[in-house]
DNA sequence: CAATTTAATTTACTAATCAAATTAAATATT
DNA sequence: AATATTTAATTTGATTAGTAAATTAAATTG
């Protein structure tokens, strides 16, 4: 009942209402962005020049297409300024370290990946080796690091993000590592730190097949399953950021083995360890190679009409299709992006399976869940540690530029 | 790509602020109103000042319990003024309709309910009978029509609230009911219309368990599984109010038949229905009388130690237990809350499923999500909607009064 | 080349908010 | 009892964010 410890100033100013509205929409005119925050076109004016002076977003100079007006005074777009800063958003993996260079307008500059064999290093290990990681990516582009504003990095795990910590992770070898200042310490730029998937989930966001969508959920599927939620424009990550965990939601009462030592978890189901488990019980697999290729084996043998393998893969997919269905019964979000290395496998992820969801979803007519497939791409994973990277920075900008207002 | 028709209007102005401020923590003084919106102490004063010329906080005249400063002036606490307004909040279903009649600070001011036996009614019907009893709560306490602010209405089904009306309901005759405006012509009140479970989670907000805890559910067992969820504050629906169906999320593959036609929802293996089924396959309960008769005959069964009782109640208690863990592990909120009649007994959700729950979620350490159990009281429901008429009335007050700034 | 149309800007004003100084109301000290 | 101290609340004087209305800018139409 005394000294309440969190200020609760969510107050929003037109400074930032434009940003984040030039952010979402870009390119777009100012009378546009008016509309869209409600404010008076006067002061989208006042604000934007103030943006622009201090090189945050800049004019477009091409026509803008918008609107596709006939007559009067030529609509002119705003974006912001690619140039203002750049971040690098890393994700860290048991396989693979990949690092990605951003401009604030999110245009790639450069890319750099690694392969690890290393399962699980110390966190200064890490440190380490994420220093290497970016001083390669940052030499491959010919630049230094005082040229970057920010770093966003995912990992595996439970990252409880208001605490900047890491509370566990698979690649860790200690517990409740406070990573994000270590390489604070380490770099002195500006660090952000969260859980992969959710990043993954922000990349979708931004960059990808969560634009203009306010309520969507990543689904990603390959050793286990994870998800990300977006409510309302924002990620939910649960109490300490141990939420979202769909691979060890039950779906059958005293079901197959987990590697969380429980019964019934989606993922002792879909997960690539679970299917490989059938199949080398009753199949013969290239044995004694990496999971990898076993798992590559499974589905192309599946692909090519293997009846084991189909029977193996389609109980699979029903108990994927039930998880999915549970996500739809409990947030009915507009959007579910399915995403993960097998969903190259079009078979795999096919309207089957969203049909078996529709199946296991309550009726109720109207408008419904979309399913999106994210075909792979790596570079996705770091591309969301670069977007929160650039969120972060934003904000500094932002309230540095209330700050001294010159 | 035009006319975008959602404006994005979430600047919050310091008198809205400042009056959730004290409608969550009141009473409260003005220098921690201070504190915890961020605002100057200037700011708070003139805001205070504003809002009680209008009416719709007061001080109160008793030196103020918080901070147990010893010297210095005193601070006075401010609370919501009750007898700004005055509002209905009803609640209807198959078997009971009940009307609570609550002042602007919460506070009960009449209580009316009435047994029904009709299960479906047409919408015109509804209006009709809820006008019935609306006049029957008035009159009961010595009031007028004119003397009511707003009227909240929770009823089971879908709802969509921004749309204002019920996609579908189990006790109404028609689909897509715009039943708010019916009541609001009727009336020529503020109407507001929600999702009974979301209305009793927003009684557990405002009245209950909920207060203080910004991420919370609370979970509804009855006739089937019901769920209210609070993000951030803020209640969460899903597209068009399809969301929070835990009742039908699976929990089985292939599982028992459910009355919604699909196999394995969680509803059919907890719900009253479920378990008479099973009773009557195996017992031999008092037949032919109601069905609420014959579940507290299995469950008083089940109390005094008869064995098949005993097991159908157990794996209830287990699937219930799988339900709760799926919720942990996706929202890891700070509390849930169990609620329903069953509530009542003890037994039936004590320790032993809260254990089972705890074996069910993902173990990561550190703090666990609460479980906190309603027991119960008809009026939750109807205090609910009147809380929801609350929040929207003092919507509209504040709205107001910045438009008439005189 | 005017008339029209739409976008953006400027101007003049209002309302919200704050920092700093002041006042209010209590307790503690002498 | 008088004075100092402490904390809360208010007043004062300024700044800032925001607006409506008028104006300017840059295009198309006839």
């Amino acid at each position: 009942m005394n000294a309440e410890p969190p200020i609760n100033v969510s107050r929003k100013t037109g400074t930032s209402l434009v940003f984040s509205a030039i952010r979402q929409t870009a390119p777009v005119p100012r009378i546009d962005i008016a509309k869209a925050t409600g404010l008076s076109a006067a002061t989208v004016t006042s604000v934007t020049a103030d943006l622009i002076a201090k090189g945050l977003i800049q004019e477009v100079r091409v026509p803008s297409a918008s609107g596709t007006m006939k007559r009067g005074r030529p609509r002119i777009d705003l974006k912001i300024r690619g140039d203002a800063h750049m971040v690098v958003g890393m994700q860290l993996s048991d396989k693979l370290s990949t690092v990605t260079i951003l401009d604030f307008d999110g245009k790639r500059v450069a890319d750099y990946s690694s392969a690890t064999t290393v399962l699980v290093r110390t966190a200064s290990q890490t440190v380490d080796f994420l220093e290497q990681n970016i001083i390669a990516a940052l030499d491959s582009a010919g630049l230094a690091l005082s040229d970057i504003s920010g770093i966003g990095l995912g990992i595996a795990g439970f990252v409880d993000v208001p605490a900047a910590h890491v509370h566990w992770s698979p690649i860790l070898a200690e517990r409740d590592v406070p990573l994000q200042q270590m390489l604070r310490d380490r770099f002195n730029i500006p660090t952000f730190l969260d859980n992969d998937v959710n990043l993954m989930a922000i990349a979708e966001q931004r960059f990808g097949l969560g634009r203009n969508t306010r309520d969507f959920i990543v689904v990603y599927v390959e050793q286990g399953v994870g998800m990300g939620i977006v409510i309302d424009g924002k990620l939910f990550r649960g109490m300490h950021g141990r939420g979202a965990e769909l691979g060890h939601t039950k779906v059958h009462l005293d079901g197959a083995l987990c590697r969380c030592g429980q019964r019934g978890c989606l993922e002792a189901y879909v997960g690539d360890y679970a299917l490989l488990r059938e199949a080398n019980t009753a199949m013969d697999l290239v044995a004694g190679t990496s999971a990898e290729h076993q798992m590559q084996a499974l589905l192309e043998a599946a692909k090519s009409g293997d009846s084991m393998a189909g029977t193996i893969i389609r109980r699979a997919g029903r108990m994927f299709a039930i998880g999915l269905a549970n996500v739809v019964n409990i947030f009915a979000p507009e959007l579910i992006i399915l995403s993960g290395e097998r969903m190259q496998y079009d078979f795999m992820y096919d309207d089957g399976i969203i049909e078996e969801m529709k199946k296991s979803i309550v009726q109720a007519g109207g408008a419904s869940t979309e399913v999106k497939v994210r075909k792979w791409g790596d570079q996705m994973w770091a591309m969301g540690a670069a977007a929160f990277a650039i969120d972060g920075v934003a904000d500094m900008a932002l309230t540095d530029a209330r700050s001294n207002a010159a």
